[in-house]
DNA sequence: GCCAACGTTGGC
DNA sequence: GCCAACGTTGGC
């Protein structure tokens, strides 16, 4: 139960526009082909070597963010094999790089936002791949989101099992000090609760973090 | 397809 | 609490 991760699971605001308005009807609104995001594959974009066909054997690197409150790297910790299903996520961005980016394996940065202060606090590990979020058509739950259609998933999941807690917690000052961190994605859309890392940002962070 | 309005995230 | 960034919606 409890939600997990991000609360902060977009509310699908109903069409915030009542009536008041004009009515739908007033739109042409065709079938609206609509070529949504909802489905759409990443496919260029800035962040297209995360998607990049793999290197046989090859190992990528992400970071999640929760907040404390929420999910923290203790809840993580202390829930059953160490591991849970990463639900919430409600951005298509966010959702691309679990459902097509990350593979088992892959090691993840484990960062608490809307901390004091905010910082990468353990290592996790891909243990499932993508795979729908099921707390999107739980009517009521507070990650539901109405317009989900349990038949075509819009959003997805990963699982992850906690790897460690960092010796010493890599704080967002602290990275944001090293210039060769200056082009993270975490800076750079600071909003995304899921993002790629290099392997070179993941060695820096590392080694910032050791004891 | 453009753009303004609006809502949310999350740092400060 | 404020605000920058930015995603989404919907009018046109």
């Amino acid at each position: 139960m409890a939600a997990k991760k991000k609360a902060a699971a977009k509310k699908r605001a109903v069409p915030k526009k009542p009536a008041a308005t004009k009515p739908a009807a007033a739109r042409p609104k065709v079938a609206s082909p609509k070529a949504s995001p909802k489905t759409a594959a990443p496919a260029g974009g800035p962040w297209a070597a995360a998607f990049a066909p793999r290197a046989e054997g090859e190992r990528r690197y992400w970071l999640v963010k929760s907040e404390r409150s929420v999910f923290s790297f203790d809840d993580l910790l202390a829930s059953a094999g160490q591991r849970t299903c990463w639900d919430g996520v409600r951005n298509y961005a966010a959702r691309n790089f679990l459902r097509d980016g990350m593979k088992r394996g892959d090691l993840v940065f484990f960062y608490h936002s809307m901390d004091e202060p905010q910082s990468i606090v353990g290592v996790c590990e891909v243990v499932r791949e993508g795979y729908p979020d099921h707390t999107a058509t739980m009517r009521g739950h507070a990650h539901f989101d109405a317009e989900s259609d349990p038949g075509a998933p819009t959003w997805f999941m990963v699982d992850l099992r906690a790897v460690e807690r960092l010796p010493r917690a890599v704080t967002l000052p602290a990275i944001k000090a090293r210039a060769e961190l200056a082009g993270m994605a975490l800076l750079r859309i600071g909003r995304l609760s899921v993002t790629p890392v290099t392997p070179s940002e993941w060695a820096v962070i590392r080694a910032m973090g050791a004891s």
